[in-house]
RNA sequence: GCCGGGAUGGCGGAAUCGGUAGACGCAGCGGACUCAAAAUCCGCCGCCGCAAGGUGUGGGGGUUCGAGUCCCCCUCCCGGCACCA
């Protein structure tokens, strides 16, 4: 044994072993419970980041943890390789993506390895891979069957100049990042899957999850955002050129608040609407402004936050309740796309028609009251909008017939008028919209339709799958390459057999992500995942996952697509007809039983804007910062050209941003499992935590202490363990001894709660307390009088009683310096292995306590009690105490005496 | 703008059910060892104060014998907002 900590060495030779012997190979065990552990796979972005190393450490501390304790542990890994990034590097690098992506994912493959995390790589795959993008399309074609997958029209950002698709991350305050061209919406038509078919579904099963945290099911409800509303319709006689009634006289719109359909004044279509391009036909300014309105970003964030903007179209329609004329208005915050492409406007009850109206000075008109203090009717004025103007707690007032009645009175009501005027129902609602899965880009799963003129959009045919994508292709940033690939594009139509176009569009990359976890589950030959089936029985064995562990950003969307594609899977047959245990009504139909929320690792964003309107990301080593008077970071410099850069805050490390932190350094200079302590050890895994690396030394001088402690008495340790179980006598101990037994079980009984709480931090803490505490035992350990028959120094009966707690509390966090030492001190061959520590009772028998003593709940001493001292006795001894009497010299009488048993004393007197 | 979360010493964080605020570390300061440095070890370390004591968990208010923890209002920061993944 080396007296130095050679971290280099035990890390490589621990590698080794497990490598040799497969030890994290997964092989299904029905005699164990099993224990499904995955952690979100990363895109391959090029290097890992410490969020990774944050990340994955979680995944392997549970994955080991659980694996001691006797489970049947899966914990695989793989590659989400499909995306833009690497079209964005081939723009750059002119480097294909296939190529590019490849080649990161063996760079951060080498790195995951050299953090020594218990994976099954044998289970690796990257959806990249036409054998695992091969069953995105065919679960594609199912829903194109059964309905759940359709065409429709949706809106993209267009960039005029490159003539092409952006993605919302590349539009820059309205431009292109690349062009700075103004960007434009554009419909164009695109696939779609039928998500909010599942909505109730979706909404349902959120309570069948009890190990999900309750923030993120929040945000998932709120999400698809279920209400009940009213669908109605203003009537018109305004007809397009060729005499058509538009839209057979009906102009469509959707709201949750009908109660206040006497207080419309006016109503706002979309651009897009027909009865927009119609006005706008006789109307050069109003076109003008419809063009305006079809620019900018498609995105929401952008359209909540914009100057609300509209413009008289001249129209009017038809109130279908009072009759009267109700002018039409285009209104830039209102899209084609969503709901009816028109929305009824109520200034007086809905705060942005409010601001609306006030900035075209239109009519604003009260038709909900409520009452205030006193039970007096709240005055309504329209100088300024008032938080109840918009509440739903009131009445109907200036609404006729309607007057004093309730919500959902109104509504009833409402409703129920209109029905009978065959002009409008009840509807239920969701904000959750349909999934639009097709992408205008290379580098992502081709969507299986072949384009024939005479047979229309044919499906690819199982047997012709899957349909590859070229991977030699370096796009340029002028459009999708594909569009230029003739050997791509040109197919026989698979119904006529007459030439025909293939589909350019590739899908969604999370669609990629929807199944993985399913596909690492299904049974291996040599050559990979099972070639013949999306699933199989094994996958039966496996799912759900029992901790999936990513982060919150994904608390939305990934997560929700993939619940939908789990219940897709189900309904198309897959699991059922593969795995019996999947056509039980009573299974809960989740992909992720227990899901843990990683919080972001944040780090400084410095950019600068390019001539071009783009944005330039610098990392931060490539700048000096620069503080104000107070400290506080306002801004740096890039030490390139001493200039100024814009500080952007601290956001998530990514590769576009530049701000990640490799952790590669730190692995090389300290070890892998000192990198892994310090990421555990620095906060609890769901907050969210800035960048330092202050506090490595630390982590790092930890490990060693622990070596040294090892080294300097391995052999009193290797004196005990050669011997087999020794007997700790309790009884015998000094009351110094016992004291350090009992903190040394406190602390494993702590850590095993903290464990079970996924507060890895404070095991972490919980290590160095048990660490301090042996370093501190001193002789004499036994009673005066007593000496054990054995020859042994009964000071290491505690060392090798306590390091073998520490290391196999400490080895998920640290696997390699725990294995070397377990081996080395004579424990066992193997840590992963041994039984998990629990807390021996005896131990943490206390006979004696403190009780802190407080006056009107202030701090102001403490005494010594036996244990099983009587609640007055204890009054009576607080009491007594000096700190206590103090406050009653001036006649002040005792009032009250609280005692919490174990705790404290509080004496409130006056 | 909307939805979700967060704020505790110079820094990361601890405090499990409303009961001793600051565990465990980092940084800093003092000391030992050393020719010296590094490493290591020992001690101090919220703020004000010589002390007694006071004060203190983003800000303001409330409930309670007692609030970092519960309630109301506000500020700032982070995540998401459907084509970044």
């Amino acid at each position: 044994m080396q007296p130095q900590y050679p971290f280099q060495e035990i890390e490589h030779a621990t590698q080794q072993g497990w490598a040799t012997k497969q030890t994290f190979r997964a092989v299904a065990d029905s005699s164990k419970p099993k224990y499904y552990c995955l952690s979100m796979f990363p895109y391959p972005s090029g290097k890992l980041h410490m969020g990774h190393v944050r990340n994955y450490t979680i995944g392997d501390v549970l994955t080991r943890y659980h694996r001691m304790k006797g489970y049947n542990v899966l914990q695989p890994m793989g590659w989400d390789a499909f995306g833009l990034p690497a079209e964005n590097a081939a723009i750059q690098n002119k480097v294909p993506p296939a190529k590019w992506t490849y080649d990161n994912i063996a760079y951060m493959k080498k790195q995951l390895q050299s953090l020594g995390f218990a994976i099954d790589w044998s289970r690796e795959l990257a959806t990249c891979q036409p054998e695992y993008y091969k069953w995105n399309q065919w679960l594609f074609l199912r829903m194109l069957e059964k309905g759940i997958a359709y065409k429709k029209t949706q809106v993209v950002n267009w960039d005029p100049v490159d003539q092409t698709v952006l993605a919302n991350e590349q539009v820059i305050d309205g431009r292109g990042w690349r062009t700075g061209a103004l960007v434009e919406k554009r419909e164009i038509p695109g696939y779609y899957f039928n998500i909010t078919g599942y909505a109730q579904q979706l909404l349902d099963d959120l309570d069948k999850l009890p190990g999900w945290p309750e923030r993120v099911k929040t945000m998932q409800a709120n999400w698809i955002g279920k209400s009940t509303g009213v669908r109605f319709a203003f009537t018109h006689a305004i007809q397009d050129a060729s005499g058509q009634l538009i839209d057979d006289g009906k102009l469509w719109v959707f709201t949750t608040r009908a109660d206040t359909i006497m207080g419309v004044t006016f109503c706002a279509v979309a651009a897009e609407h027909p009865l927009a391009t119609l006005a706008a036909g006789s109307n050069p300014a109003l076109s003008a402004f419809i063009d305006k309105c079809k620019q900018g970003s498609v995105m929401e964030a952008d359209m909540a936050t914009m100057e609300k903007e509209g413009m008289d179209t001249g129209l009017t329609v038809t109130h279908p309740l009072t009759g009267e004329q109700v002018p039409v208005w285009v209104g830039n915050y209102v899209l084609m796309t969503y709901g009816e492409g028109a929305v009824m406007a109520v200034p007086a009850h809905d705060e942005r028609d409010f601001a609306f109206a006030k900035k075209y000075h239109l009519p604003i008109k009260q038709s909900v009251a409520e009452k205030g203090e006193g039970g007096i009717e709240k005055g309504y004025a329209i100088e300024a909008w008032q938080e109840w103007y918009a509440s739903k707690s009131g009445y109907c007032c200036n609404s006729g017939k309607y007057d004093g009645l309730s919500y959902e009175a109104a509504v009833d009501a409402i409703a129920a008028d209109l029905h009978a005027k065959g002009l409008g129902d009840k509807q239920i609602n969701w904000r959750l919209r349909d999934w639009g899965v097709s992408r205008q880009r290379y580098w992502g799963c081709p969507i299986p339709i072949i384009h024939c003129d005479s047979c229309g959009d044919v499906p690819v045919p199982d047997d012709q799958l899957p349909v590859k994508l070229p991977e030699d292709c370096v796009p340029d940033g002028s459009g999708n390459p594909l569009n230029k690939r003739e050997d791509f594009l040109n197919c026989a139509c698979p119904k006529c057999g007459a030439p025909a176009k293939r589909e350019t569009d590739t899908m969604d990359t999370f669609v990629d992500s929807s199944w993985y976890y399913a596909r690492y589950a299904t049974s291996t030959v040599a050559s990979g995942f099972n070639p013949d089936v999306m699933v199989d029985a094994e996958t039966n064995h496996w799912m759900p996952v029992d901790q999936y562990i990513g982060g919150i950003e994904h608390a939305i969307l990934h997560l929700l697509y993939s619940r939908f594609w789990w219940k897709v899977m189900g309904d198309v047959g897959l699991l059922s007809s593969a795995t019996p245990r999947f056509a039980r009504d009573d299974v809960c139909r989740e992909p992720f039983a227990n899901l843990l929320t990683q919080g972001m690792v944040l780090n400084h964003i410095f950019s600068r804007r390019t001539d071009k309107g783009g944005i330039q990301y610098y990392a931060p080593e490539e700048v000096t910062l620069v503080h104000d008077a107070a400290g506080k970071l306002t801004g740096a410099t890039l030490n390139a050209d001493g200039l100024p850069v814009d500080f952007q805050g601290m956001g998530t490390m990514s590769k576009s941003k530049r701000n990640g932190v490799d952790p590669q350094a730190l692995i090389e200079q300290y070890g892998a499992d000192t990198a892994r302590f310090f990421m555990m050890f620095a906060a609890p895994p769901e907050q969210t935590l800035e960048w330092s690396d202050a506090g490595v030394d630390g982590a790092h001088r930890f490990l060693k202490r622990l070596w040294s402690f090892a080294y300097e008495n391995s052999e009193a340790i290797k004196a005990i363990t050669s011997r087999g179980p020794v007997l700790l006598e309790i009884n015998n101990l000094s009351d110094s001894a016992k004291a350090a037994l009992r903190e040394l079980h406190e602390n494993l009984k702590q850590a095993n709660f903290d464990l079970e709480r996924h507060q890895f931090n404070t095991v972490g803490a919980a290590c160095m307390k048990i660490l301090n505490i042996l370093q501190r035992i001193n002789e004499p350990v036994l009673k005066s009088g007593y000496a054990l028959s054995i020859d042994i120094s009964p000071r290491a009966l505690i060392w090798a009683n306590g390091l073998s707690i520490l290391l196999r509390i400490l080895s998920p966090i640290c696997p390699h310096i725990t294995q070397a030492l377990w081996a080395e001190l004579g424990y066992g061959d193997d840590i992963l292995a041994a039984d998990w520590p629990q807390p021996l009772e005896a131990a943490l028998v206390q006979d004696e306590i403190e009780l802190v003593i407080q006056v009107n709940g202030k701090l102001r001493g403490s005494v010594t009690v036996a244990r099983t001292l009587e609640k007055a006795a204890i009054e009576a001894l607080a009491l007594e105490q000096s700190c206590v009497q103090k406050f009653l010299e001036d006649g002040a009488s005792v009032r009250k005496i609280i005692v919490v048993p174990n705790k404290l004393i509080n004496v409130v007197v006056g």
